[in-house]
DNA sequence: ACCACAAACAGACAGACTGTTTGTTTTATC
DNA sequence: GATAAAACAAACAGTCTGTCTGTTTGTGGT
């Protein structure tokens, strides 16, 4: 009846859907296999058919989770020609969806302890911190970043600097100041990399 | 012979000392309570009847991982007036004290994710954010830091930056230049939050 | 259409590890 | 010196992961 492929791609995608949700719920490390394949559908049998492991499984749902950020970010950056205004933008956008509770979990708490630094960096530098890293060389080309800075660094301590902005919106008494405050912050951390 | 205080001190210590090594090199999740035990020469039966469970030893491993770090920044800043001087001489401190790999596995991939970003930032609020915190608000006081900016929130994302900074220079290939590009990042971050 | 093969899936099993419980030794108190 | 409490030891039960064995479903050649 179904190909493989489709099979495959079926079972695959109920298993990432599942897990994104207990991981987010329990975090990576009580997240049980039995309660993912479960709430999927599937069976353990199924899913270390399809996954290596466990982390295997997460890295594929923080890729994923990631992917769907950097799409986004694009999505509503893309025709904005001034790089500083378009930065702010993104950072707008990148503030105001990455503080679900399962991205937040997922992505910036289990994410870089589970996979390692090194694996989690590789993945958002090909995802959200592709974007922010695009943003500050198009300044740089036009001149309004610093020209000695280096662009990658830069990138990755500001989006450091981000995330962390997520979670002291996430668990302040009032979002709505916090989110100003960090704002605030983060404006000035940008504009002191200014040309 | 000991008194139960100095018994309690030293098996306390001792597993302290062999959790901090043992969550240092497998990280909080494959660290095992027997390897733990095993090398503070003590049992299991003792590691649970002065700590909860395996999270408490973790926490308590954290707590002292970032006191030692702040009384390291703190008497190294402690006669320094000028306090946009005393920022750049803790920040560089702080890079090359937190780039161990035990402090970076403990303190900042899993203490997040173990104990959770409220209770490990309470933590660092107490001792190597708390220092920066006091020399942001001497900074206001001074004049020299933007009036409109609220330190909580700046010390926070700042320190989050430190943070990356130390993982960007630990996993450089030339960890001498990343370390300049960090800084002078950083610096400009800084910079930009001048008044 | 049939057959051999491989991929997808299911369930049982072994090993490891945590937290609890029960028991023993050492120190404190009266 | 007896009793209580703290410190420590070891056995035990429950859970969970990864593997192994077996079954079903799709694929490619004839």
């Amino acid at each position: 009846m179904a190909s493989n492929e489709q099979r495959t791609a079926k079972t695959r995608a109920a298993l990432i859907k599942a897990a994104r949700a207990e991981f987010a719920a329990n975090g990576f490390a009580d997240a049980a296999t039995n309660a993912i394949v479960a709430r999927a559908g599937a069976t353990r049998g199924a899913m270390y058919h399809h996954f290596k492991d466990k982390l295997a499984l997460f890295d594929a749902v923080v890729e994923a989770e990631d992917a769907r950020l950097a799409a986004l970010i694009d999505s509503e950056t893309v025709d904005m020609p001034d790089a500083y205004k378009s930065l702010m933008h993104g950072i707008g956008i990148y503030l105001d969806n990455a503080t679900s509770p399962a991205t937040r979990r997922i992505l910036m708490l289990d994410g870089p302890s589970a996979l390692g630094w090194k694996r989690w960096r590789e993945i958002q530098s090909r995802n959200s911190l592709r974007t922010l890293r695009e943003g500050l060389e198009a300044a740089q080309t036009q001149g309004t970043l610093d020209a000695k800075l280096s662009v990658p660094v830069a990138a990755s301590l500001f989006a450091a600097a981000l995330d962390e902005a997520v979670h002291v919106i996430s668990e302040a008494r009032s979002r709505k100041t916090a989110r100003s405050d960090a704002i605030k912050a983060a404006k000035s951390m940008l504009d002191g990399m200014r040309a």
